[in-house]
This record gives C-alpha cells, structure tokens and sequence, in this order.
DNA sequence: AGGCTAGTGACAGCCACTGACAGTTGACAA
DNA sequence: TTGTCAACTGTCAGTGGCTGTCACTAGCCT
C-alpha cells in the first residue's frame, strides 16, 4: 500500500505491524490502569475493552495480568543480563555485577523507553513492590535471572557452577542487595535515576562491613 | 462425655477440639493430595471432600489454596525466627543467624511434627520448590521474613534499620545463602536434616571467598 | 482473483474465591 | 433441663481469571 516509509520498524509486514499495535497498546493500557486504580480493581475484560478487543484475544498477547505488569521489568532484566555479558572478562564478578547495573541504567531507560514511556515503567514498578500478588511473581523471575547470571559469571570464570559455590553466592548476595535497594528506592520520594545509583552504591559498599565480626567497632 | 483424659489439647472447649480436626485434617489432606496428583492438578472441591466438609468451609480455614500449602513452612519459619531472638546477644549477627538454623534444624523439626509429619512436611517443601506458583509465594514471605529478621538484628547491635544499611544487608545475604541451599538440596537426592546441614555450612563459608576480588587465586 | 492461514470474536466451561442467608450445634445462664 | 445466644457450617449465587473450540475475517502469496 504505502511505500517502504520509515515506520516505528522498517521491515514487518501490515500484519506484523498491527500485532504489535495491538500489544503495545494492551501492555500500555493495562499499565495505565493498573497504576491508576490499582491491579486487583483492574479487569481483564476493561483492558481489553480500552482496546477494543476482545477479551480472549488479550489471553493471546499475554499469558495472564501477571505477564503485563511485569512486561516492562523483563524488558529491564533482559538488558541488565545482556550488561553483564559485556563486561570486560577481567572485572572480579562482583565488581562487574556493580559496574552492570550502575552504567546500564541509562541504556536500559532507552529500552524500556522504546516501548513505553519511562515514567510508567517507574510508575510499574513501584506497583509491584507494593501489589503482593505483583510482588511475588516478580521475586520468582528474580530467582531465575539470578541463576542465570550465576552461569554467566561461572563461565567468565571457567567454573562449574555445580562444583563451585562462589558464583551462586556472589550473584545472590548481589542479588539481595538489589532488593533491598529496589524496595527502598520504590519507598522514598525520590525516583530519579541518580536516586537509585546512590542507593545501589551506598549499600553494595555496606556488604563488607555487614559481614564483619563486631559491628560496634565503629 | 469421658474423663478429662490427657487428649493431644488438655485444655480446650469441645468446639475448640473440633475446629483444630478439621483444620489439621484438612491440611493434611491438601498436602497429601498436592504432593501425590500436583498443586494446579488438586482443586478445593477434591480437598472439602477429602474432609466431607463444604468448600466454603475450607476457605474459612484457609485463605486459600496457597496458604495451605505454605503452611507447615510457616511453622518452620516462626521456630526459626524464635531461635534467632533466642541467640546469646554478644554473638555477631551472622553468627547468631548461622547458629540458630543449624542449632534450631531439630526444634524445628518438632514444631512441624506436631502438626503433620515431618515426611509430608519435607515433601511438600520439595512441591513449592517445583510449583512456580508456589515458589512465588514462598519467595515473597521470605522477603518479609527478611525484614521481620534484620529489625531483630538491629535491635540486638541497637541500630536503627532505617538508618544503618548493615542489618538489613546482612540479613539478605544470608537469605540469599539459605535459598540456593534450600533449592539444591530439594534438587539433590539426600533429603535428610544432615543433609542440608552440611549444605548450609559449606555454603555460608563460601561467601568470604565469593567476595574476595580474585577467585582464580586458589 | 482466489486459495491459504494467521489472527480474531463469540461462546461455553472450569476453577478459585466471596457475599449473603439460613440452618445447626456447642456454650452458658436461668 | 431448658432456652437463648453466638459460633460454625452448608447452600446458593455471582465475579473474575483463564482455556478450548469453532466459525469468520483479513492479510498474504501465487
């Protein structure tokens, strides 16, 4: 029909494009609602209606409200995995880990970004932290990413994953330490993206401390 | 009717006793049917009838299907959160917690068998750890547990946990510890408390080296 | 133009969970 | 005892998430 104008995606076809109208759309609506009324007091059948769809067809898209809301987080994981992937073999794991998520943040905004806008995404996120249901399934992908990065770091490395302890241990002390600061972060005034890298740093910096003999040693 | 006969309860109204049967039948029975046919297999019908109760009955036992299954894990986690209050107050926070899972494996063990068996309890532990759904949930009151826990640690060292970042961050550390043990030994083949006792040792004692700066240095 | 197939809507049905109401059964005092 | 009250339970109806099925429409390809 039209020519090969520049569209959102050059190449994919009219029906390419309209299914992934439709998605956009579903994830963004739903975000909206979600965020706005809350996630128990949000149907499926009013998602599908802002649409105008039906509302088995949302079902198609996504596996459940579960998979919506959490959409935009997974975009983020799948960035921050990809962050760590290009550290320098050289960076101890830890150290990686850090520098991953403290310089990725900006290009995980232009991800997440490339799908909706930033600030709903932000606006997500603190839903999940205070939605339990939301919450809960979010812990469990954590669980699994972090297994994920456990074997990234083992390979930097040349270890086993299921020889070696320390790659499970260091991903999940890291691990823990994100929680943390994501749930504060989500908890404060402040939901900047500086906000959280001085989080992240100031208790990634407390790990050692923590686990020192005598804390009253100050 | 009969004497004041040393029942399971000495001291209990008879609607009392009865309302603790069919709570502890029907717990039983769930977990007897989860872990034999599968959590998503089981419905709430298949368990009232088990119990030749209604549904709606069971649902005002239990807040739902979930919280039957992660019941006998609450019994085990209040135990343990009782043996951390319970650690000599000198000793270092992570030690205190390293000492209260190993020393406490036991008391735990008796707290959960005094409402179902300790098998059925262990095995249903192994169904939350391959019922995502459930594993979702754990996770979640886990993160509360955490929280719950590194408020206890604060105290303990006189800290404020909204002020001093160490409590919470050891505090996840060791959470993070106790969920790869917890997962690899409802992977492995021995599911006996040595067992996991063993684990629990040889992985606290990796975190040290996991965070030292360079591991090829062995 | 016309056949093929991916994508959709409409419908029926399962299951977890909830509110409302009525019936039953222990508790407790007269 | 007996009567009253409150707690507990069953039944029924309804909501919402989610799935299977099937007929239909619309983009694709020759």
């Amino acid at each position: 029909m039209e020519t090969t104008g520049a569209q959102t995606s050059p190449r994919a076809s009219l029906r390419e494009r309209k299914k992934q109208r439709t998605r956009e759309a579903l994830l963004r609506a739903a975000l909206e609602l979600f965020t706005t009324q809350g996630y128990e007091r949000t149907t499926v059948d009013e998602i599908a209606e802002a649409v105008d769809v039906s509302q088995r067809t949302f079902f198609r898209y996504f596996a459940g409200k579960e998979e919506v809301a959490l959409f935009t987080q997974g975009v983020a994981e799948a960035r921050f995995l990809a962050a760590v992937r290009e550290r320098p073999p050289q960076e101890a794991p830890l150290e990686a880990l850090r520098r991953a998520v403290l310089e990725g943040w900006d290009t995980i905004g232009e991800a997440v970004e490339s799908v909706v806008p930033l600030e709903l995404h932000m606006r997500a996120y603190q839903l999940i932290e205070s939605t339990p249901a939301l919450l809960a399934a979010y812990l469990r992908r954590s669980a699994e990413l972090e297994e994920e990065i456990a074997r990234v770091i083992a390979e930097r490395e040349g270890l086993d994953v299921d020889v070696d302890p320390r790659p499970r241990v260091a991903v999940a002390v890291f691990g823990g330490v994100m929680r943390i600061t994501g749930r504060l972060w989500s908890e404060g005034a402040d939901h900047s993206i500086p906000a959280i890298r001085e989080l992240t740093t100031a208790y990634l910096d407390q790990v050692g401390p923590a686990l020192a003999e005598k804390w009253r040693t100050e």
